[in-house]
DNA sequence: CGTAAAATTGATATTTCTCAATGAGAGTGG
DNA sequence: CCACTCTCATTGAGAAATATCAATTTTACG
């Protein structure tokens, strides 16, 4: 946590001191390979409401999300949205398909993210089967998130998709800091609706009756799970 | 395409004679490789209906499909579907997060797969960071596949995601085969309704409003583009 | 042909959406 | 410190899309 770099330069963090070092991909690199992604990677802060990359914009790096939170989305020409995920730290991000971005990546509050050039990481990581196989694992994970999210979408009822939504970032969060029954969440209304495929006001009703069969309870930024069971099985179904 | 095995073994056909050696995973391959390869996986047939797998199942083995169609689905506890995909020749299966089948894949018409151990195929792809590289690619375009559908999942009217339907597999077919106009459609119709959520009411609904709106011509088994242009606008809005 | 499965069509029900208004929290400037 | 304002969230009433239930028709297959 210490550094001895000039001032201006107080985030440029050494990856062996790194927050996500042992969480990230960079997990699967020695301290020589680690020394060499230092001088490919830079640290880079964004504000709450940053765009980190656009969708169809040329993508020319890749990101370690290091700290924070970012709605990951897709935007139809006539404006309606659809949140593909979130991204919390630890997450590798930039794996496009083709030369453009296929989703939108803003910040849900402020955001560190490790930014490398998509040359030089693409000729780094090249010849590194063990990175190659980590990254390969992060897209899988990736995959069989999006499939479950598509059992969701097509055929779960907005109850469902509250209480799954609810439970799966609980959990997500569990994995970062440790279990706890009252849970943040930093995204609007409004990013839950686009990530669940409803409406804010069908996703404020649906967490109104849950906190009125009191499964959870409601706070400005956070709900407490009070019947974590029921609000499983719901999830489960 | 000529074989001068003895019967019984006639599928066992070369890496190199493949029909999806260009397009298919194996393509990362030199001539050595495909060798090598050859003894470690076999050809197997699957009649329609048959199960390649099944969610939750021991994922033992992967397999690049030769020929054939195949849907792949996740069931929920109570019975309901969501179908996440259909494979084509060329598509490569089995990249589980855990230890388990995410999904099941089944047969729609008869099939051919070319099955590897697992242990074996991990060995063989370990130290091979082309290959790796290649399923990279793969995962990253599966997983470009996978939001595509969540927007269609989740924001776009039952109208839209059957045009979106079938001008994609339109798409795909046509890089298989070449581009017509008249699409096959092995799948049933349920199918359909459980690949876009919708209901086999609705699927078939929106189908004959297509026809009556002289969009597509429907036959058994198979739709044709009338207005190919309209279908692509509903299905890119 | 005759039968079973698949697809279509119709009538009605239900969920979720849309439109509109109200309420609550956070930041700002007097 | 308090009104003011802006954004976000909640609530209500009615509309719309899709689901459900129930025939009927078409297609596939022995």
């Amino acid at each position: 946590m210490k550094s001895s770099l000039p001032a201006g330069q107080l985030e440029e963090l050494l990856c062996i001191d790194c927050a996500v070092r042992r969480s990230g991909i960079c997990a699967a690199l020695d301290p020589d390979e680690l020394q060499e992604l230092d001088r490919l990677g830079r640290h880079v802060h964004f504000q709450s409401r940053a765009t980190v990359f656009a969708q169809e914009e040329l993508a020319t790096s890749f990101y370690n999300l290091i700290e924070g939170v970012l709605r990951l989305y897709k935007l139809l020409p006539d404006g309606r949205r659809q949140i593909v995920g979130f991204a919390l730290p630890g997450d590798f991000l930039g794996m496009a398909v083709s030369a453009r971005h296929g989703f939108s990546a803003d910040a849900i509050g402020p955001v560190v993210v490790c930014q490398f050039a998509r040359a030089s990481f693409s000729q780094f990581i090249a010849d590194k089967p063990h990175l190659l196989r980590r990254i390969n694992a992060f897209a899988a994970r990736e995959l069989n998130l999006a499939q479950e999210h598509m059992v969701l979408l097509g055929r779960r009822t907005a109850e469902e998709r509250v209480a799954s939504f609810l439970i799966g970032w609980r959990d997500r969060l569990a994995r970062l800091k440790g279990p706890a029954q009252t849970v943040a969440l930093p995204m609007s209304r409004q990013d839950i609706a686009d990530f669940l495929g409803l409406t804010i006001e069908t996703v404020s009703r649906t967490f109104t009756r849950l906190e009125r069969d009191e499964v959870i309870e409601i706070m400005p930024g956070r709900i407490t799970f009070l019947k974590a069971a029921r609000a499983e099985a719901l999830a489960a179904v």
